[in-house]
DNA sequence: GAGACGTGGCC
DNA sequence: TGGCCAAGTCT
């Protein structure tokens, strides 16, 4: 379905936006393209009440990419705290170093230049390419694409993988001006966090209601495959969870057995950490003792 | 392209 | 209570 680009879409959402939008610090006019980035990597799969004291915590001790850069990954893990997903530390520092080893210690501006740093993928490049410098990009993440289905395509949800035709979507509805276009961009993904949510949308404070073609057909309900349903109790993740709890907690190297008490089955414990320290999580001292990475 | 990858809050 | 969900990326 094609939908030309047309401000019989854009000025509601804009004015909504305007009136609605959450104060949020990675959208204050100080912020840095750094901020903005770094608040992306957080808010991957991660509550924004969640990502709000740590976010400021970070741009306070490492204000720019080379601070980070200067200090070890493992201290990028343990100021990560609880966020969840602590590769997204290591692969943000990372980053920092990549963007003060290829562009001079400044966060770049353009999609490929971000795309080409590790832990940022399409959204992100995206993102940070329209809320840190008002580029025209389609942001395609889970609120867009939540939005786009109900207001467009007349299905509660949208497909399960993000398909060419979302896409293409997205970018048809892309205002022409660039900053325009960011401006959308952030408006469409705050209408989806706050109004078009995945459970019990408030379709009464929607903006555009009248136009929304899933409310047209009668909110069916979604008829797809069942959505993919995350265990998590009793998983490798748990345990690696765990043990890494243990190393941000303490002060320095711990010994094997501390590591052991968290997880009772050993066959799952000695793979989980396996696994953290082939993900470069973990670092094995030649004393035998483990610490986070250096 | 399916599956791995953390954590916690909500209904 | 427990499944669902939260600004995804990588392999």
């Amino acid at each position: 379905m094609q939908i030309p680009n047309s401000p019989a879409y854009h000025d509601p959402i804009l004015a909504w936006y305007e009136a609605n939008a959450r104060d949020l610090p990675w959208r204050a006019p100080d912020a840095t393209p750094w901020g903005v980035l770094v608040s992306e990597i957080m808010l991957q799969q991660t509550p924004v009440a969640r990502v709000l004291p740590v976010w400021r915590e970070w741009l306070e001790r490492w204000p720019e990419p080379a601070a980070l850069a200067a200090e070890p990954s493992g201290e990028a893990v343990r100021a990560w705290g609880r966020l969840g997903y602590p590769r997204r530390a290591l692969r943000l520092h990372a980053s920092a170093a990549a963007i003060v080893e290829r562009h001079g210690g400044e966060v770049p501006s353009s999609h490929d230049d971000l795309l080409a740093l590790p832990g940022i993928g399409a959204y992100t490049a995206a993102a940070v390419a329209s809320f840190a410098f008002r580029g025209r990009h389609a942001v395609l993440d889970t609120n867009v694409r939540r939005v786009l289905a109900r207001l467009v395509s007349a299905e509660e949800y949208p497909p399960r993988s993000q398909t060419r035709a979302e896409v293409r979507l997205a970018e048809s509805l892309l205002p022409l001006d660039p900053p325009t276009a960011a401006r959308w961009s952030v408006a469409v993904m705050e209408l989806g966090a706050l109004v078009c949510t995945a459970r019990s949308p408030r379709c009464v404070d929607c903006p555009v209601l009248a136009r929304c073609a899933w409310q047209r057909a009668g909110r069916p309900a979604y008829d797809g495959p069942p959505r993919k349903g995350q265990t998590y109790a009793g998983t490798d993740r748990q345990c690696r969870g765990r043990i890494l709890e243990v190393l941000r907690n303490a002060e320095g190297p711990v010994r094997k057995p501390e590591l052991d008490v968290v997880w009772s089955e050993p066959v799952q414990r000695e793979r989980a950490l396996d696994a953290l320290i082939a993900d470069g999580l973990v670092d094995p001292l030649d004393d035998g003792r483990y610490a986070l990475p250096g």
